[in-house]
DNA sequence: ATACGCCACAATGTATCCATTCGAACGATT
DNA sequence: AATCGTTCGAATGGATACATTGTGGCGTAT
């Protein structure tokens, strides 16, 4: 899958983008990504079109591409948007968690108690979720989810570090009782508890506008 | 706005879509489009991938484009996914409606109740739901909405045409209880209807496995 | 008769060249 | 000195020509 050039090239981009090397607001030059990866500009574009359809690149008519970047306002929206999303995704997907799901998300949530850097919880943060909706049909609905996170994925990174939620005790209590309840397969409870954790999320970062300047 | 020739183009071809005239599953030519419209074939695969974004056009590396379709379970998610988003939608609208969107929303009920023909039944009911949403800003979440409106278009044709939804005593109380939550600004309860609305247009499609063979 | 493989055509993908547009800097005028 | 206008440059958009891939048909061999 993703194996034509234009795919593998958004797919680099997008991991750049993920990852923070290229910035929210940042410039994307054509000619400049075309002579990075030795090609031509044609399947440049093309990557940048599929790269928009995803929201994480803004293009502006015969002016360029960057990086798209969120206001505070289309950050709580995006979290509003999740709270009501993932509930109903876990509930699908719980249903057809497999042992051996079930015991990497235990280890995950081990292990994200335990990490104090942020580029390690946000990565394992990210598998535990991303992992608990592994048993939903692909579709739409993951589609979106999948969308949303990539498109916050910087502002999760900058709340992180200002809010250090490594040694958030909720976080981690909220991971466990999300895990609690697909073990015991538990939709509802499951849905509640990430309604709740995503909600909470929401409520902090509303409180750091400063990140959005 | 949208006013870079594949802009244009996409948005003809997205009318087509809709309007039924390009059917799901049909195969889209990138030369037959380009010669069509007297372009080249570079901004029409800048369209189809434009389309691609709204979920309808499927494209297939190195083999071609057709329109979108959904399986039974895709369409089922989507009404799922519209269950969670249209009521958050709807409640961030509310509090910006004008006295000029309330008239013709009553104006459209009206008129909903009234018609007999189906293709008049699609366009008012859209105008009536969307409109609902007028007041609330752009970004992701209208984004979603109208794309799961746009990939189920044709679905709703076909369901309306054999149901003859028309005469639907249910849907016509429920877009009166819609309109009664928003002019006493009642988010709550125009949330509630809403979720019935389209639960009850769920649970009435999903009796209706014939319409995806 | 069926299955495998080769071949040819058609449609997509890529590259290069040319046109267009946007923006910024400089200069002239008030 | 400030503002408007013009001009120049750089980056994007489009068209044409060429390469590549995928598919269907035909033939042959088992």
């Amino acid at each position: 899958m993703a194996s034509s050039p234009p795919s593998r090239l958004a797919e680099t981009l997008r991991e750049e983008i993920l990852n923070g090397t290229l910035a929210p607001g940042e410039r994307i030059v054509q000619e400049e990504v075309a002579e990075r990866f030795g090609a031509s500009r044609q399947p440049v574009r093309d990557a940048l079109r599929l790269l928009e359809g995803d929201g994480l690149v803004t293009l502006k008519a015969n002016s360029g591409a960057w990086v798209s970047k969120l206001s505070a306002r289309e950050c709580d929206e995006a979290y509003l948007v999740r709270e009501r999303l993932e509930p109903l995704l876990i509930s699908q997907s719980i249903p057809n968690l497999t042992s051996v799901h079930i015991h990497r998300l235990s280890q995950l949530v081990d292990e994200i108690e335990r990490t104090t850097e942020i580029e390690s919880f946000l990565r394992l943060d990210r598998e535990f979720h991303l992992l608990s909706y592994a048993g939903a049909d692909d579709g739409m609905l993951k589609e979106f989810v999948e969308r949303i996170w990539n498109t916050t994925q910087h502002y999760r990174r900058a709340f992180a570090q200002l809010s250090d939620v490594t040694h958030s005790a909720a976080t981690h209590m909220e991971h466990k009782m999300i895990l609690d309840g697909i073990i015991r397969q538990d939709s509802r409870q499951a849905e509640l508890a990430l309604e709740g954790h995503i909600r909470r999320t929401r409520v902090t970062l509303a409180q750091h506008r400063e990140l959005f300047s």
